[in-house]
RNA sequence: GCGGGAGUAGCUCAGAUGGUAGAGCAUCAGCCUUCCAAGCUGAGGGUCGCGGGUUCGAAUCCCGUCUCCCGCUCCA
């Protein structure tokens, strides 16, 4: 891992954004919990998107739909099939394939050639492979043995089989009988489809028009890593916008845009973000974009903008028997929606601030770490210092904190020299410090000393508020 | 999943040849501080990832296991 992501690693767990889970007991891998910073961070990231999505559109509706669905949602959606078989890839033409349909083909072949016996025997073996114990290496071996060549490119060069399990099952009900396995959902988008009737019906809202939420989800990933990037649990904030059959690429490009800005409105810098269009489309998408940051590891993906057809909801109709269509009492027309999506991975962006806001400086000879997060984001927005324990000082900041705190999340520290606590402020990446000092007794003014340029100004004790509020709003990325 | 590396106080780390652990920073109490930390005094904090074995005795040797990191793979 790289210096700078290890430095953020360990400043989290010094100053409390991000503990690794149940650590005590020697950790549970890639899932993470959030500290009392984290925890600030991560509900002002999610405010400023359900701030920019929901309320900033009269045509996007809340949700907050369940982790557990109805089983049959993963069918519809395809997860059950995409995740549960024991999947092959070639490596030559990059082909996945069930391994144990390979098996079966050859079984077939073997019959229309003639050789029973054979054929009779990979059968057995076959049968016996899938009640194995480890059944992806049996199937690998027998594949091996058959040396079963791959159907597209005629290539032997497979990789080991792999079993995609990658959807957390758990038991609907308390007996641990009869066939209950339901699933902690992989992704929060089938609960928007599977709603999508229900909020139609009650918001008075027409097409276009979109559904968004931010949850939890789950998967078993094969390879995770790299600190919050790739996490079993995990959590979403995610849109589906539903259009008129045509009308998706405006759409499409409409949230692009939108999307992109709402990044650089967080503080990210515009080079260090980038589109990534997908070449190799899935089945039921015929546009993808991805948002990637350029994290200390590289260019990763952190939100998803995909035209993903009528395929969900299609397929919802298909299996639930419920009619998906919507009527446009304008033209007469009756269709079911397509779906422009953007997705958005939560921690990817509070990993992404966290990356973005880190900085080493050197200050009149001394370093100092800081985080120079956006004002809206930073867990903390103000500390309010006296400048000594003495002369009254202390109570007229325990009055200012106290009125601060009825808008913004404050913090007082008595703690130290005065530097001392502008340092541990910069670690938490606080933008403010609030300074009470001789003068402030004498004319009621304090010192507002800046996160990012260090500068210092007196500001009158009744103007504090609309003060910080603008210079919130004024804020911008340094280099 | 495979190969390699690592796991000692909250953080970063030191602990040659086995004799039951230290430093800096951080934290807490007090002092000193009138604007950018690392001054003073004192305190708390570790069964050295976990389990087992060898040994009179293990952080140090052996086995197992978990977690993290790097590479390969994967990214459905």
């Amino acid at each position: 891992m790289s210096d700078l992501l290890d430095k953020i690693v360990s400043l989290s767990k010094r100053r409390g954004f991000i503990f690794q889970s149940s650590e005590i007991y020697g950790g549970l891998g890639a899932v993470y919990d959030y500290g009392p910073l984290g925890v600030e961070l991560k509900r002002n990231v999610q405010a400023r998107w359900w701030q920019a999505m929901v309320y900033q559109h009269d045509n996007i509706e809340g949700l907050d739909a369940a982790i557990l669905m109805h089983p049959t949602t993963w069918k519809a959606s395809g997860h059950v099939d995409a995740f549960n078989d024991p999947m092959i890839d070639d490596r030559q033409s990059k082909k996945r394939y069930r391994a144990d349909q390979l098996i079966e083909e050859h079984i077939a072949r073997l019959r229309r050639q003639g050789q029973d016996e054979h054929a009779d025997a990979v059968h057995r073996r076959f049968v016996e492979a899938l009640h194995a114990d480890d059944m992806p290496r049996a199937l690998y071996e027998i594949i091996m043995d058959e040396q079963i060549r791959a159907p597209d490119s005629g290539a032997f060069d497979w990789t080991e089989v792999r079993q995609f399990n990658l959807m957390f099952e758990t038991q609907l009900g308390a007996l641990a009988e009869g066939n209950n396995t339901i699933y902690l959902r992989p992704e929060t988008a089938q609960g928007i489809f599977v709603n999508f009737l229900n909020v139609l019906n009650t918001s008075r809202q027409q097409i276009p028009f979109g559904i968004a939420q931010i949850g939890k989800a789950f998967r078993n990933e094969i390879v995770a890593r790299q600190f919050i990037f790739r996490m079993r649990e995990f959590e979403q904030m995610e849109m589906q916008y539903f259009v008129r059959p045509g009308d998706q690429m405006e759409a499409y490009e409409a949230w692009r845009e939108k999307r992109m800005q709402w990044h650089l409105d967080n503080g990210i810098r515009p080079s260090r973000l980038r589109w990534h269009r997908h070449d190799k489309l899935a089945h039921y998408a015929d546009a993808a974009h991805d948002i990637q940051y350029e994290f200390p590891i590289g260019w990763q993906e952190i939100e998803g903008i995909h035209s993903r057809t009528d395929f969900d909801l299609r397929n919802h109709q298909a299996y639930s028997g419920k009619k998906m269509e919507y009527f446009d009492p304008q033209t007469r027309e009756r269709y079911i929606p397509y779906v422009v999506e953007t997705s958005v991975g939560l921690d990817r962006t509070i990993l992404m601030l966290l990356c973005e806001a880190y900085r080493e400086e050197e200050v009149e000879g001394d370093q100092r770490v800081v985080l120079k997060f956006h004002p809206q984001v930073a867990p903390i927005k103000a500390a309010v210092f006296p400048l000594v324990r003495k002369d009254g000082m202390p109570e007229i900041a325990r009055a200012i904190e106290a009125d601060l705190r009825t808008v913004f999340n404050v913090m007082y520290d008595e703690k130290g020299s005065i530097g001392k606590r502008y340092r541990r402020m910069d670690e938490a990446g606080t933008p403010f410090c609030i300074t009470v000092d001789g003068d402030t007794l004498a004319d009621g003014t304090v010192t507002v000393r800046d996160r990012d340029s260090l500068e210092q100004v007196r500001v009158s004790q009744d103007r504090l508020l609309p003060y910080l509020h603008d210079r919130m709003r004024a804020w911008t990325p340094a280099d």
